[in-house]
RNA sequence: CGGGGUGUAGCGCAGUCUGGUAGCGCACCUGCUUUGGGAGCAGGGGGUCGGAGGUUCGAAUCCUCUCGCCCCGACCA
């Protein structure tokens, strides 16, 4: 492709509502253009790299044992009521009605609709297993969409779905997916983990999360040097809180007054206590009502935990305004003793504590030595906390490391959740009809692409790994000599010839602004061709990631060209 | 959802407070010079000032409503 015939113009300036590196790069090298929040085109260049990474995918999904699939974007409301995601799914469902006033969803996932394909068309064992795929559009209406295409609306996914009629031939396929997907990223060039992850919404079992290691991650993934557990901080577990504390005597229950203390930093200071000592009390309102959660002072509560303990599909924190009414006890002094909400969990940090203090449900009122069971009823205890950085693993104990990342695949084993559902059975061996067992693996691949970017780049451009690159190499001529386009055109079209991705700089520009665009676009390699350079027979190329130039002699730098790209391709 | 901000040429911005009929840089077009890391000079094209309504002789500017976009917060008890 000649750039002068091509479809991309460089920004030298910063779009200014792009917020994360990826974003603005992408927009300043010409690859995607913002059409409304969370909503892009994929230029000409932005969607090479995108179909570079689907045939990748494609590849590895294909070797897997997958078959893909087309499904539509718009889907019928009544799947959804089957499945019962119409209620659940909540405002990022994008809901739309057709002239007849039906109603219908743009599909943000495709559980249903396959569901559906399914079980019309599969009766017998016989006909399992079957993993079926896609790469297709979705659309999800994020409250706030952010971060370019890590964080768009619209979105293309690959999606695929898989149906058993066993455990272990589930077990078989999650594990081909988890191969495959570790195949993609590393083809892909991006460091990566996989980690355990919560199931969210989608519901089912077992979950994996793909994570690539970037500082604006918006994921914090727990991890251990030692014996890699690795596990989304929503889910992750440490071993920190085995060991019962010694038996302490139980103190009598005693008010403390505690005026202007709300914070928990703030009654530890005034009572001269490490937080550690102290116990937290946070009030969530759910879908059946206040529940508190009691935590040690110094630990966060985990929101995901809490919601997965309660089996809740609604939860946030407790408005204050509805504080009072909820809990019987003013904002900042709320506690278990004498409490007006119905459950009350407690996390295992506190399990088998003596004496703790808490507040007082009264205005500046704290309350010491109060006594599980003797003050307030037995809690329900469990894992309500995130774990920390430093904490011990939960399987061999060695000090937990957090990482940020960005989640680029999420596989599930799902079970029956959808073939219950939306009846997708299959009549077994004995002729008995069964639901199918069902696994789901996505992977984001504007996202990945973007990840990519995150983590590789530097403060002219884009760094591209080889295999996802728009283009494998640029051809620069500078000047405009004869001889030098000759040259140029020359070296481009045996390129070509030899089947290399070859984007030719054949604009009338000078060196310099050539030169930075191939450096914002990054081009794995560049060939330049110069007057100069030209006139002792010598031409120049060099890598993208560290600019050292090289110069030789044509033929020679076609030949070490060529064996680089197909090197790359592996 | 709550709070804050912003909307002026393809991109980045000034002008708004104090109303007087729109400007700068980049990009784009023409010419000359220049040519290995985002050139210089000269000339030029391009804007319903987000939208609607109002105040006024006169509105980018003041008022009202509305829409878009961005940021921050939503573990604080």
């Amino acid at each position: 492709m000649r750039w002068t015939r091509y479809f991309l113009n460089t920004l030298r300036e910063v779009p200014a509502d792009a917020d994360v590196i990826s974003q603005k790069l992408m927009m300043r090298a010409g690859m995607i253009r913002k059409v409304a929040a969370g909503i892009y085109t994929y230029l000409p260049l932005g969607l090479r790299s995108i179909k570079k990474l689907e045939h990748i995918v494609r590849e590895e999904m294909n070797r897997a044992g997958a078959v893909e699939l087309s499904m539509p974007a718009i889907q019928p409301a009544e799947l959804w009521m089957e499945s019962g995601r119409w209620q659940k799914y909540g405002k990022e469902l994008l809901r739309i009605k057709d002239r007849h006033e039906r109603d219908f969803v743009f599909g943000p996932t495709h559980e249903e609709v396959i569901t559906d394909t399914v079980r019309d068309a599969i009766n017998s064992y016989r006909q399992l297993p079957v993993n079926l795929y896609q790469i297709q559009t979705k659309f999800r209406d994020e409250v706030r969409p952010r971060f370019g295409l890590m964080r768009g609306r619209e979105f293309i996914m690959k999606d695929s779905y898989s149906f058993h009629t066993s455990r272990e031939s589930l077990d078989e396929t999650y594990e081909a997916m988890r191969q495959a997907y570790t195949a993609i990223f590393h083809r892909c060039g991006l460091d990566h983990v996989a980690v355990e992850a919560d199931t969210g919404n989608i519901g089912g079992s077992a979950s994996h999360e793909f994570m690539v290691l970037a500082q604006s991650g918006e994921d914090a993934v727990v991890s251990c040097p030692k014996c890699r557990y690795g596990a989304n901080i929503e889910k992750a577990t440490s071993k920190f809180f085995d060991d019962e504390p010694e038996p302490a005597p139980m103190q009598e229950l005693a008010p403390i007054h505690t005026p202007g203390t709300q914070s928990i930093e703030d009654v530890g200071r005034f009572l001269g206590k490490p937080t550690s000592q102290l116990v937290k009390t946070l009030v969530f309102d759910t879908d059946e009502g206040p529940v508190m959660v009691l935590v040690r002072g110094d630990r966060e509560g985990n929101e995901i935990k809490i919601k997965n303990h309660l089996g809740v599909t609604w939860m946030e924190m407790l408005a204050d305004s509805r504080f009072e009414e909820a809990t019987g006890g003013p904002v900042g002094y709320c506690g278990p003793v004498g409490t007006k909400c119905r459950r009350v969990l407690a996390d295992v940090s506190l399990k088998g504590r003596a004496n703790w203090i808490v507040g007082g449900n009264k205005r500046d009122t704290h309350i010491s030595g109060a006594n599980v069971a003797r003050d307030f009823p037995e809690p329900e205890w469990g894992d309500f906390t995130t774990v920390f950085a430093g904490d011990p693993c939960p399987r061999c104990g060695t000090a937990l490391e957090i990482y940020r990342g960005i989640e680029v695949g999420h596989i599930f084993k799902l079970g029956t959740k959808y073939s219950d559902s939306m009846h997708c059975t299959y009549l077994d061996e004995k002729g008995e009809r069964q639901s199918m067992i069902m696994g789901c693996y996505g992977l984001g691949v504007g996202r990945t692409v973007a990840s990519a970017i995150e983590q590789s780049h530097d403060a002219d451009g884009i760094i591209w790994p080889m295999p996802i690159a728009p283009f494998e190499v640029v051809v620069t001529s500078v000047g405009k000599e004869e001889s030098v386009v000759n040259m140029a055109t020359e070296l481009y079209e045996k390129l070509l010839a030899a089947g290399v991705d070859v984007l030719f700089d054949d604009r009338d520009e000078r060196p310099g602004v050539k030169f930075k665009d191939a450096d914002l676009v990054g081009f794995p390699l560049r060939i330049a061709v110069g007057a100069k350079s030209l006139a002792n027979g010598q031409v120049e190329w060099s890598f993208r990631k560290d600019r050292a130039k090289q110069l030789g002699a044509p033929e020679e730098v076609l030949a070490r060209v060529i064996d680089e790209v197909k090197k790359a391709r592996v």
